[in-house]
DNA sequence: CCACTGACGAGTG
DNA sequence: GCACTCGCCAGTG
C-alpha cells in the first residue's frame, strides 16, 4: 500500500518545521528517509502549487543561502518576505545564520557538538 | 536507452 | 569566497 511517493515523504518532513526557523534540503531528505537525496527534495518543492499548506520557504541549502535568491523569479522575495516575516534575519546577500535559525533535529544536535 | 537539466551537498584547489 | 567535480535521482525530449 501506500506507496508513498518521495514527494510525500519530502511534504512530510517540511510540515514538521517550527515557525520561526529554517532547515536545508539535506536535513529534509535525512529526515524523510532519503538520505543524500537532497536535490530531490529541490525537485518536490519546485512541484508545489501556489497557496500550498507545505512551509516551503523555510528550506534553505547548506550554505545558509536561498536558492530562489539566485534564480531571478518572484518566489524569491515571497521567501524572504515570509521569513522575515517570521522573525528570521536575512542578510541583504540572501543569507541566514544555520547557528542560530536552524531547526535542531537530533542529528544536527550530534552535529553542533 | 542516452543526454541534459535541476529550489542540492560535500570535497578539493 | 569562488570555480570545478562527482554523487544522487526524477523528469523530459
Amino acid at each position: 500500500m501506500t506507496a508513498r511517493t518521495s514527494y510525500q515523504r519530502i511534504y512530510a518532513a517540511v510540515r514538521r518545521i517550527p515557525r520561526g526557523r529554517v532547515s536545508t534540503y539535506g536535513t529534509i531528505a535525512r529526515v524523510a528517509g532519503l538520505a543524500g537525496q537532497a536535490r530531490q527534495v529541490g525537485y518536490a518543492l519546485s512541484a508545489l502549487p501556489t497557496g500550498t499548506s507545505v512551509p516551503w520557504h523555510r528550506v534553505i541549502n547548506a550554505q545558509g543561502r536561498l536558492s530562489l535568491e539566485r534564480s531571478a523569479s518572484g518566489a524569491g522575495i515571497t521567501q524572504r518576505l515570509r521569513l522575515v516575516r517570521e522573525g528570521i534575519v536575512v542578510d541583504a546577500g540572501g543569507r541566514v545564520s544555520l547557528e542560530k535559525f536552524g531547526w535542531r533535529t537530533r542529528e544536527s544536535k550530534r552535529r553542533a557538538r
